[in-house]
DNA sequence: GTGAAAGCGCTAACAT
DNA sequence: ATGTTAGCGCTTTCAC
């Protein structure tokens, strides 16, 4: 199998300087069409695969841009990184993805591997980082993206939404609704600073309208249909006055319609559901979920083209420093 | 914010070679305990972060494992990932994420693109790749671990498990059960080669009882909740003696499901249903949905580990060449 | 249109 | 325990 072939391999098999061979294999500079052909023949040849180790060393400049997020094994940020992915599909940039896992010291360790990369920019979700993350973030002088939740001050730029608006919104439509016996159903509260936030914004809402959450239930561990399930089962036996449940996910909420589904129960009327995201999934579900939409997909695709736009004009005047996108919170069958 | 500080300017505030502060980063070879300190808090001192791309050109390798999905907005591919990034995690090695969108053109760019950044081991998803990707992969002289699908010859190694058994083992447990008129409803099928396979299987096991698909529908997008539903109201207003539904995915079938609980239908005696994957999802719902469980996690968990024991061991004895995972399918409620 | 020289920031190998 | 030398494979810069 031998060594594998370099540059240098290939622009002797083809008979000119390395220096030739690079450019026509970049597609920059003047080549003559003649060495063209020649020089690509000879990479064909060899099976010439560029080092980009190699080339981003000498160029300084290596087209990435480094995504984290604090997961992926969830419904909402793979169609934040499609978005992104697309969005950076027919520019020269390659987004990296890195995950979390809803640990701000993991997080800290991924920017730190991620920025030895050198990358041309970084997005990744939330507001909240580690001092020391902040800090590298900061000095690493390429732009930031901060996505998903824009409740805070951003380092450099921020596109999402407002969560506490979320939580707002939906708990006006509910009391609007006349529902008075108010649960929560959360899991990850504690890692999930945008969830918190959403509770938050419901609670300070309830509490305008002199009322407050009648029950809640969390579970530390990552949010299913089953559990969104187990969990109502558990809430509404415990609190069986409860007549509306707010979720922190649509994935619970849809648990707790399962379970409403299976009991007899009926909706809105025995209980009402809200849940948070709006998620594709709700489309094919026999009743239509009340839910908070957010557009997940947008938000990666602004996030990339902010980066692209950097990239572009690097002095751009930060003045869309903030970008808020709507949200809109509805009804539906469950409210 | 001037230039980003670099080794020389770190072993320049703590007073010593770059090759001493290089160790001390490192972690490795014998250095004082007083020198290890002086250089940490140097490096801490200018924000230091080390430039990986010119560490991987002088050492000739970096601790990167390439993985091209098919997709990522999908309820597989996530859990394969999580299984890759678990196994990796304790190692040095980095999984560094790409995606074909079901195209071979697409995965053949992006292959030459991660085999550039001269990755440790490549993993991939199934057997089929155009013939020039097909020679990259022969040619880079990495371990290549191609998953999910088994039927087939591998580069190198593959793990994952046979769709073709799969797509049998359903057929013959709907035959056993007496449904005789069997109709199939599939998205992506021209891309999707294991869905394909299951496809055959299924086919070529009915035949065997002298039996063959009475109707079938086939989408091209991606498979979702909604579309199952509305593909099984047109398949079953078209054929309305349809006795049993395969789906090519479980989401898919949960679709059909939703479709046949707001339409009163009793499962299984008005139909029965069948999906695939065995997705966590379906633990949530009122009814246990017939599918053939596949140890997604552990295929991402054994391809990382696979490349990690390659790296000890190079030259490792390929007697499991192919690793057949197991997959169990079941009749649950729906069959 | 093409080439030669220099060096990107780091580490392997070999001193000491 | 620490330093020196050389060079990774490519691109920048400047010369022709």
């Amino acid at each position: 199998m031998g060594q594998k072939p370099t540059l240098k391999n290939v622009a002797q098999l083809a008979g000119v300087s390395e220096m030739t061979a690079s450019r026509v294999l970049r597609g920059v500079g003047d080549v003559s069409d003649r060495t063209k052909e020649k020089v690509k023949t000879a990479a064909r040849e060899l099976g010439y695969v560029p080092n980009r180790i190699a080339g981003g060393l000498a160029s300084r400049s290596v087209n990435l841009v480094a995504v984290i997020v604090p997961s992926i094994r969830n419904y909402v940020f793979p169609e934040v990184l499609t978005g992104i992915s697309d969005a950076l599909a027919e520019s020269e940039l390659q987004p990296v993805f890195g995950v979390s896992n809803y640990d701000l010291e993991q997080e800290e360790r991924v920017i730190n591997d991620m920025l030895s990369w050198q990358p041309q920019g970084i997005i990744l979700a939330g507001l909240h980082h580690t001092e020391a993350a902040q800090k590298m973030l900061e000095a690493a002088n390429i732009p930031i993206i901060e996505i998903m939740d824009c409740d805070g001050d951003p380092i450099d730029m921020c596109i999402g939404i407002s969560h506490r608006q979320a939580g707002q919104d939906m708990a006006r439509l509910i009391t609007e609704r006349g529902y008075r016996k108010i649960g929560f159903v959360g899991t990850q509260m504690p890692l999930d600073f945008r969830a918190q936030k959403r509770l938050e914004g419901f609670k300070s809402e309830l509490a305008q309208n002199d009322m407050q959450l009648s029950d809640e239930i969390y579970y530390d561990a990552r949010s299913s249909i089953a559990k969104g399930r187990d969990m109502t089962v558990t809430l509404m036996e415990r609190s069986p006055d409860l007549d509306c449940l707010y979720y922190s996910s649509d994935l619970l909420a849809v648990g707790g319609l399962m379970h409403c589904m299976t009991s007899g129960l009926s909706i809105p009327d025995d209980i009402a559901l809200a849940g948070f995201n709006g998620l594709d999934m709700l489309d094919g579900l026999p009743t239509r979920l009340a839910t908070t939409h957010v557009p997940r997909y947008e938000i990666g695709l602004r996030a990339a083209k902010a980066i692209l736009a950097r990239k572009e004009n690097p002095d751009m005047p930060l003045k869309d420093k903030m970008q808020l996108l709507d949200i809109s919170t509805e009804m539906a069958d469950t409210l």
